[in-house]
This record gives structure tokens, C-alpha cells and sequence, in this order.
DNA sequence: CCCCTAATGTACGAACCAGTACGTTATTTG
DNA sequence: CAAATAACGTACTGGTTCGTACATTAGGGG
């Protein structure tokens, strides 16, 4: 909004007392971590104030409350998923292969952000009601999907994958698979003694949701 | 522990003022409906009192604390799903049949019991603290898995299913779609606008998981 | 039938916690 | 450089919430 200048503040330092942006960002990043932490309800805007290098009263300068201030840390960590499959060119492949690529970009992004998984759980106990409350997430489509549609199409017209499934049912497929292995991570392992995040499983759960998804579309 | 004649009361009424076990078993049901719907930190305990015919004061008689209270409802909610898992029996089916079965059987469970699924949600929100702490659940295996044992050797010796799969992966697999419709529902529909848990999808779900493990697992 | 204890109710406290009133300083703009 | 405003800090409050001290009664055992 402000700042019209970003070149000549480049390397980070203080310099600047007042840096409005930074400060938010700050504030986003700290409360990412507090919220996926403890969850909404359990995270404390004091606690989350504290671990900032500013105070309390900043976040409701910024963010007015602390649910509006959830809806945000929302929207950005959606955000990054989101640029990620943007980036996705599958065009080229042949059908079963886009799927397991589509799968793999999924797999390694849901490991490596087990704090948006969370995020998502944690919004999911409160049914939503933060995305409702946000008109950037309500209307923000995914571009796997339209990715994805393109590849079903590709791989039907081939005559090598079955008619009956549609993009939506095959994103949550993969996307049940790797969410799982995060958001249930802890409860499984309490029960069956297996981490479902050890490094040993990697390859092998990797190959697993690409295998799965590939047998089943071309199974008739 | 007390009340040794449990016949006489069968139908039950207003005849015992003081029953220490429907006290103790009407605590345990609102609680577990409310940790489901606002989740641990969310839930609060004069709520749950006020939903009883019973005054706070009792929970504490009963259960201490708080966290307590929530690890005997996950217990609890456990033993349900346990129990039916113990009434399978395909050990007479050809094995995809079996394991179209087992597949079923978890996918009624989860679908009817959106309560256990979000009480599982919430106690890895807490990274299992609430399990680790219960003897009874940290302790308590899955009887399914002993059947998902015996399918996949049959599986594998009359040579129909691949051999680098073991039967936690399988059930994790089942399990990853199962939950997933009911734990993501509200994410998924306010960012996809599709209902999961619509009937409409119901059947066809319910066959995708059993397609997706069988056509994965003959897949060599 | 009386006493003892398990079961229950009332009222309260102390800590916690989201949010704000009020005051101050840096930065920008004219 | 002065006035305006954006950015920030301190200290506080009002309501909430887990947990408990204390009082009471029902019901079973002797």
C-alpha cells in the first residue's frame, strides 16, 4: 500500500525504525507458526505479540482482531500453493505421467509445509468459517484443476484412462493421500508405532499416490 | 465399579436420583460432542456441565480435569471403531473381495461417525499428548490390521497383488480417502463449492476407494 | 433404622486473555 | 521546516474460564 520505494531497502537492516510492511509481515509470520502450533483457539495474541519486535497493539492496528487476523495468514499460506501449480506444464507428457508429476508436486509441497496442512485441520474444526469471511480465498480457484481437467482429457481421448472420474475426484484423492500423512501424523504413530514423515517412507509413499492414482484411472 | 445389578434398571427413569454411571456416561457423551464441534481449547467445560443434568462439579468428581476428560472421550470414541473392525470376516473372500470389504466398512464408519474423525483432527492438533497419556489407547492395537495382514499374504501367494506393500500402508491409504471427505469437507467445498459428504457422491466414493487399493494392488 | 460414605450442588476465586484508551514519536508532505 | 498523519508503545479493563472450598443429601451396609 505504502513504501513506493522496495529497491533501496533491499538488504534488511534497521535503518528504517517505521517499516509498516515489515512489521505486518512480521506479525503474518509469527501468527502462522502460533496458530498452526497451538491452533486458534489455543494461540494467544500476546504470546504471538511477544515473539514479534513489536507490541499487541500493532496486530489490531493491522489486523483489527485476531479472527481477521487468522483469515490472513489463511489467504497467504494458500497463496503459496496456489503460484506453485501455477507453474506446473504437464502439456507435453503423456497422460499418466502429468498425473504423477501432478501427484509428486503435491506430495513434496504437503511435506514441506506441514504448518499449511495444519492451518487447513485447524480451519476445517471451525468449519470454514475464516475462508467464508475472506472473499480472496471464496473466489480463488485452483489451477491444478484446470491442469488436471486438461490431463483427463488428454489421457480419455488416448483411450487409456476411464470415463467415470472427473478433476475434482482426483485432486482429493491425491490430495487425501498426502494430507493425510501430516495431518494424521501424530495419532497414527501413537497408535501404530509407524511415523508416516520418516525420511525411510519417502520414496516408497511418494511412488505409492502416483502407483495408485495411475492404476486406478487406467483400470476399466 | 458400583452398581452391581444391572437388571432391575433396564428401562430407564427417573427412579435412581444418584447413578453414578449415567452421570458419569451422560459427562461423557455431551463432552464428546462438544470437543467435536469447538475443539479442545474451543470446548468449554461449564458448557459441557450445562448440557447435563449435572453441574460442573461433577466432571471434576469424575475426571479430574479437563484433558482428562478429553482423553476418556477418545477412548471412548476408539473402542467403537474397534469393535467393528473385530466383527470382519473375509478371511473366506477372494482377496480384492476382501479388500473391497475392508474398504467399505471403513468408508460407512467414517461417513457416519464425523464426530470420531474430528475428535482425531483436534488430538493431532495436540500431537497426541491426550493418547500418549492413556494406557488404554497407546496400548490398544487395530484388529483390522491382523485381517489386512492375512488378506495381503493371500494376495501375494496366489500371485494377484504386488509384494512391496505391507498392511499399514494399505489401511493408511484407506484411511487417507476415508478421512479426508469428512476431516477437509468445509475447506474443500468453500475453495472447490462441492460437498463431499453430498449424497450424491456417496456411491461413487465409496466404490473409488475400493477400485483405487484393488487396482493399485494387482498392479505389478 | 442409623450411620457412613459416595454422590451431588452452590458459590466463589484467581488467573487469563481479547481488546482498548490514551499517549508518543517517526516520517512524509506541502 | 512545520504541520499532519502514519506507526508505534504502555497500561489497563471487563469478561471469561478452569478449578475448588464448602455444604448437603441419598442410599446401602450393619
Amino acid at each position: 500500500m505504502a513504501a513506493p520505494s522496495p529497491d533501496e531497502v533491499s538488504k534488511s537492516g534497521p535503518e528504517r525504525i517505521r517499516d509498516a510492511d515489515r512489521t505486518r509481515a512480521e506479525i503474518l509470520d509469527t501468527a502462522a507458526r502460533e496458530f498452526a502450533e497451538k491452533g486458534f483457539d489455543g494461540a494467544r495474541v500476546d504470546e504471538i505479540a511477544a515473539k514479534t519486535r513489536t507490541t499487541k497493539r500493532m496486530i489490531y492496528y493491522y489486523f483489527t482482531n485476531k479472527d481477521q487476523l487468522f483469515v490472513e495468514v489463511l489467504e497467504r499460506a494458500y497463496t503459496v500453493i496456489r503460484s506453485l501449480e501455477q507453474n506446473l506444464d504437464v502439456d507435453h507428457l503423456d497422460p499418466a505421467e502429468a498425473i504423477r508429476q501432478l501427484a509428486g508436486l503435491t506430495f513434496d509441497h504437503h511435506e514441506s509445509h506441514p504448518d499449511f496442512v495444519r492451518l487447513v485441520s485447524i480451519e476445517n474444526i471451525h468449519r470454514a468459517e475464516h475462508i467464508a469471511r475472506s472473499t480472496a480465498l471464496s473466489n480463488l480457484a485452483n489451477p491444478a484443476l484446470d491442469v488436471l481437467t486438461r490431463i483427463l482429457a488428454r489421457g480419455r481421448e488416448a483411450g487409456q484412462f476411464r470415463e467415470d472420474v472427473d478433476a475434482l475426484d482426483v485432486h482429493m484423492a491425491i490430495s487425501a493421500f498426502c494430507v493425510f500423512r501430516t495431518a494424521n501424523r501424530y495419532t497414527f504413530n501413537a497408535i501404530f508405532d509407524r511415523d508416516m514423515l520418516d525420511p525411510a517412507h519417502h520414496d516408497h509413499h511418494r511412488r505409492m499416490v502416483a502407483d495408485m492414482l495411475v492404476s486406478y484411472l487406467t483400470t476399466r
